[in-house]
DNA sequence: TTGAAAGCGCTAACAT
DNA sequence: ATGTTAGCGCTTTCAA
């Protein structure tokens, strides 16, 4: 395994008997606009093919000053959706020669500094971040050397440039139907009502609750984090003081359902489902959900459009001296189980 | 958004006025080992932290020839394990102040090769890979230039060091167990045989079987691809075939149980696994089975310890020049349900 | 104890 | 139509 020198365009220029000039206008692709001899192109280009030339991208990227590598900080890469995501954007990358660099803040904003930090060392010419930061005050600084686009998550008011699922929306269309079945109470457990998606997954509720006619009930929305745990806490506690299961439950992400559903599990509480006398249904949709008999309707993201909308928008911004920010909310389907 | 320039080591140097060489020294904290008087030391640092200096990665890869940067090569990041291996390897790398390059294969081995070829221009210094190749020449021919992992998958009889889950021990144990329940049929759906974890895995459950005294049947064995279509497929075409449903049944992989979930789904059979009277386990884990009225077991990969593991082995790799490639098969553990 | 200068591999003015 | 040269930001000999 020694680390064998690697071939430089110095090597090629001189192994083709040109200059160092000549040799990368030909590997660059751009022969013809600077009139080199068809013959001494072919020359060079055979020459790079048979010492398997590649070029330092080190060096380009010093000179240029520009990396072609962009960024992409994510809360957890184990997380469905972000992964999906991060999937589809790494590829979408990769077609369009960039390098993605992908990240993970664990949901906490000292970690998601390092990272980014780390990541500018990294001297990427762009980011993408589904941010944990309350405040967009660090964001608004950087952004003044690169663009820097918000994924999934709304900072405050910011003016950054955002995709993101139109949360509100969907949920409300989902919750409507159920709610108009009818119910006469449902319940909704959220996350930290800090991030954005949280505020417009519980508008989305409300919203849904008023079309169908329903008087909300302070009592019923709860929040918490979004682990798992709580999920299982919240519904032990609804459990506990309702002695009954709830007639309607709404959970606002995959892993509070987790939650849920194990307390249920446990409790051996999960006929209730199957059996529809307890309505649930979440946000964050699921394969397995479909091979279930628990009747567990949901949203599902569109993973897809939502990178290749935020990719098409940070190359827009990587291209342009001046774009007006622009944001984009996205539909979601509901995916029916229940019905 | 104007692209202000970046603060140099040039620029520092002239603030504290000293040399590029002396700021150099400070910046590195070899400042002790070139005995640099303790008032410019401070002087340097201080200019450096107002001006929030931070340098330039691709001058010091340039220069140095390194770029502290390792490439990870997966099938695919919305897998749960490859994803969980992948967060906790970026974890480590990241604290260890190296970046983690994560692209996706999509198990296809010319998609892999161009990956591949794609970090490598990106000067990565080592490489950890799932691959999906049946040859090990590709990386025969790269690892005498940079370090290669294999990871999850051994491609052939290759050589180079290898980091995996024992899956033949671990399956034996689930299927010894649940065999002598007893049952006197096991099938079993796997994926492609040429992969290696799919050997394993059948190895396994063949010992399993001998272990528990019960003579295996050919018919029981059944392969195709890891698709959940094909789970999907040949739990349709046993079903027909039996014109019952089989008294015990051994997925290969989540993704396949998962197309067989769907199929018992959409026929009305998930009853038969909640009365046990059909047995069902799994290799791959998830933690919504714990959350489900269908007992079914599984095996869960130690997705940390594999990338701690890679990580040992990958830096070993970088630093020596000549190590003895070395392997680990890495103990897994069994999540009963229908105990 | 510090500085000057060369060079990593590449591109782009400017020559020729 | 092709070559010479400077310089991107950094580290590292070698001098002073």
């Amino acid at each position: 395994m020694e680390k064998r020198k690697r071939i430089t365009i110095a090597d090629i220029a001189k192994l083709a008997g040109v200059s160092k000039t000549t040799a990368s206008m030909v590997l660059n692709g751009r022969a013809s606009t600077f009139r080199i001899k068809e013959e001494t192109r072919e020359r060079v280009m055979a020459v790079a093919r048979e010492n398997h030339y590649s070029p330092n991208l080190h060096a380009k990227s010093l000179q240029a000053n520009r990396s072609d590598a962009i960024g992409l900080v994510i809360p957890d890469l184990t997380n469905f959706g972000f992964a999906s995501i991060a999937r589809e954007l790494e590829k979408l990358c990769r077609q369009a020669g960039l390098q993605l660099l992908i990240a993970c803040s664990e949901d906490d904003p000292d970690v998601e500094r390092q990272v980014v930090d780390g990541l500018i060392r990294r001297q990427i010419d762009g980011l993408i971040v589904a941010s944990s930061q309350t405040s967009d005050e660090f964001y608004q600084t950087l952004t003044k050397q690169i663009p820097v686009l918000q994924l999934d998550r709304h900072i405050g008011q910011s003016a950054l440039p955002l995709v993101l699922t139109d949360a509100a929306k969907v949920t409300a269309d989902l919750i409507e139907r159920i709610a108009a079945s009818p119910v006469s109470e449902f319940y909704y457990f959220g996350g930290q009502l800090e991030l954005s998606p949280s505020r417009h997954r519980l508008a989305g509720f409300e919203l849904g609750l008023k079309r169908a006619g329903v008087d909300e009930n302070p009592e019923w929305i709860r929040h918490r984090d979004y682990q798992p745990e709580s999920g299982y806490e919240m519904m032990q506690q609804l459990h506990q003081e309702l002695g009954r299961l709830p007639e309607a439950l709404f959970t606002a992400s995959y892993t509070l359902l987790e939650g849920v559903l194990r307390y249920l599990k446990e409790h051996n509480c999960l006929e209730a489902l199957e059996s529809k006398e307890m309505r649930l249904a979440t946000f964050d949709n699921h394969d397995l959900l479909d091979c279930l008999p628990l009747n567990i309707d949901s949203v599902a993201q569109d993973s897809e459009k939502i990178a290749q909308t935020s990719f098409q928008l940070i190359r827009l911004l990587l291209s342009s001296q001046r774009v007006t920010p622009t944001s984009f909310a996205l539909d979601a389907n509901i995916c029916w189980r229940s019905q």
